[in-house]
DNA sequence: TCTGAAATACCCACTAC
DNA sequence: GTAGTGGGTATTTCAGA
């Protein structure tokens, strides 16, 4: 169960998780120790995933996001594992949703360019076969963070959402 | 500019950010110093953005993901400027993005349920006055990585894309 | 002169009390 | 929550291309 200081705890590691324990525990109000074991814990249930670096986009050549939305008309098992794991290894999709209402399936993508974008399109379309897409592009990236709102989270001591 | 080398420390670190510099030397065929050089000089040249925990979603309650797609008949620079200040102060709000095409923005919101989704939606609205809203829910998350794409990196021995 | 290997001091994560 | 230790990291020095 997660309390009111774990999700500070929280807070902080998804914004910055170079922060020292002991920084952290100053912050929170705790010594290191303690500080360090709930941290342990909150790993070892899995609230804390991973630890990662977050790159630049821009860097890295790809500055084109692209959402797919595809319908389709085949809807049985099978078909839908084979075409979750072909699309899954490409590793510019970066998202992959089933969705509900009338699109099946929204992917985000990630290329360098519109050019870079068709190419991909069409190693897709070759491995897969589907009816009904459509492509929107990202002209400009307002917001994209990792972090998570942590208002929602059910305390220990309240199971109604607490403000920030 | 970033080579091979500096590829394959990227794709480590994105993946997984607590492996010691030593072990990434090791994996990329460099001692110790030097890769760390390496790494330094992304962070100051910010390909490296921050270092973040992941946490699970599930766990900090907020199972359900929302896409929002918004247009707006309302173009100047003044009321987008005021109306991405706004909705980007919402914590629910992870992405968010201006879009070619019909929609003018989209989207993506995460909330506990569809009631908080509700109870998020009237916030929204009341804060910002948008003209056309539709919202689409997934049902499940196939995917959803940091991980960027490295095979567009414009390496320093050649401008065409890479295979990984 | 630039790049990488080796060596050291320091700081932080982690353990025992 | 405090004290102490091992280990990884930051930094310097040195060797080689």
């Amino acid at each position: 169960m997660i309390d009111r200081i774990d999700r500070r705890i929280l807070s902080i590691l998804q914004e910055d998780s170079t922060v020292p324990v002991a920084e952290i525990g100053r912050r929170v109000g705790l010594s290191t120790t303690p500080c360090w074991r709930r941290i342990q814990k909150l790993e070892e249930e899995g609230v804390i995933k991973r630890r990662v670096a977050i790159l630049d986009a821009r860097s890295v050549n790809v500055k084109v996001a692209a959402f797919i939305s595809i319908t389709t008309n085949q809807h049985n098992a099978d078909w839908l594992a084979k075409f979750a794991d072909v699309i899954k290894e490409f590793p510019e999709v970066v998202e992959f949703y089933r969705m509900a209402g009338k699109v099946d399936y929204l992917l985000k993508v990630v290329v360098p360019d519109i050019e870079a974008y068709d190419a991909f399109y069409k190693r897709l379309i070759s491995k897969i076969d589907i009816s009904d897409v459509s492509t929107t592009f990202a002209m400009e990236e307002i917001k994209n963070t990792s972090q998570l709102p942590l208002n929602y989270v059910v305390t220990e001591k309240t199971r109604d959402p607490v403000k920030e």
